[in-house]
DNA sequence: AGCATAGGCGCATAAGTATGCAACGCCGAA
DNA sequence: TTCGGCGTTGCATACTTATGCGCCTATGCT
């Protein structure tokens, strides 16, 4: 449960203004989840979110995370970037957090998945072009399973 | 000589750790601010320093820069930057001024329109793309109408 | 001078966040 | 099955940050 939980917390942040834990906690209740202010605390704290003027936002990279000496996997970038990932005919489109789409929609090409055909990033979302709609109901499976590891 | 300590408190900031207000308290008294931790609650806010993991840094850009106050309304992008709607399949393109295509495609998504699946921005074009022909051709029409207020 | 107004500050305390601890559930080994 | 370890959570509470209020000083106006 505890990914999903932090799926929805990182939409939830990215949508809008999430000003405090107790409001991120009523938010998070009226879609169906139901934890205390302890247990958010603690997810954004591995989320990684800050508080600054105006609410949590990611933390950019910015403050001096520690630096990975190894390339971040597929699914290590999916996890730290995609928000959603929803299909339309044979095209899949991923939200990221902002900047995130540039870096992702790189890895998604370097991994070599056969059905995709290409990709085209903005600055949060990503338009991945499939074959057909079989296949990018293919990829929106593989997709959303590693969104929801 | 609120200026000088505001600058004490970025120099602290920008130089090594400062992991809560306090501590901050107690660093600035050895350099002469004998102040409370109150004045650095307020302090902080005026320099717009954020709390992550690891201390105080300097607001993020990249997240969100600080709301303007008063959130224009998608009515009010679309009138300002978009020039032309146009419909292909399941896709909807967006001509508008040169550099517009970003603000508006941002202020699309948290339009949270349930048809919408995702939108791609360039300088002067968005695509969006929506579920299916039907949807898109709502979501033409729907902007068609506001463009044409 | 006499008075009004504004900004900065401390104090006390409210508001918000983090965490030690214990309880619970879920494996995997014996 | 029974046990032990691990991960997740809630509870209670410690810790940290924000803020209403009042005082003080500086500044400007009459």
């Amino acid at each position: 449960m505890k990914t999903l939980r932090h799926n929805a917390i990182r939409e939830l942040v990215s949508l809008g203004q999430v000003a405090n834990q107790d409001e991120l906690r009523r938010k998070l209740r009226r879609r169906g989840f139901a934890v205390t202010q302890a247990t958010l605390s603690r997810d954004i704290h591995e989320l990684r979110l800050v508080k600054g003027p105006g609410g949590y936002t990611f933390s950019n990279g910015a403050g001096q995370a520690v630096e990975d000496n190894s390339p971040p996997s597929l699914d290590d970038m999916i996890e730290g970037f995609a928000l959603r990932v929803r299909r339309a005919m044979n095209q899949v489109v991923i939200a990221t957090v902002a900047g995130g789409a540039q870096p992702l929609a790189s890895a998604l090409d370097h991994a070599g998945w056969s059905d995709i055909v290409g990709t085209l990033a903005g600055d949060d979302t990503i338009l991945v072009i499939c074959s057909d709609h079989r296949r990018a109901g293919d990829v929106e499976s593989r997709l959303k399973a590693m969104l929801e590891s």
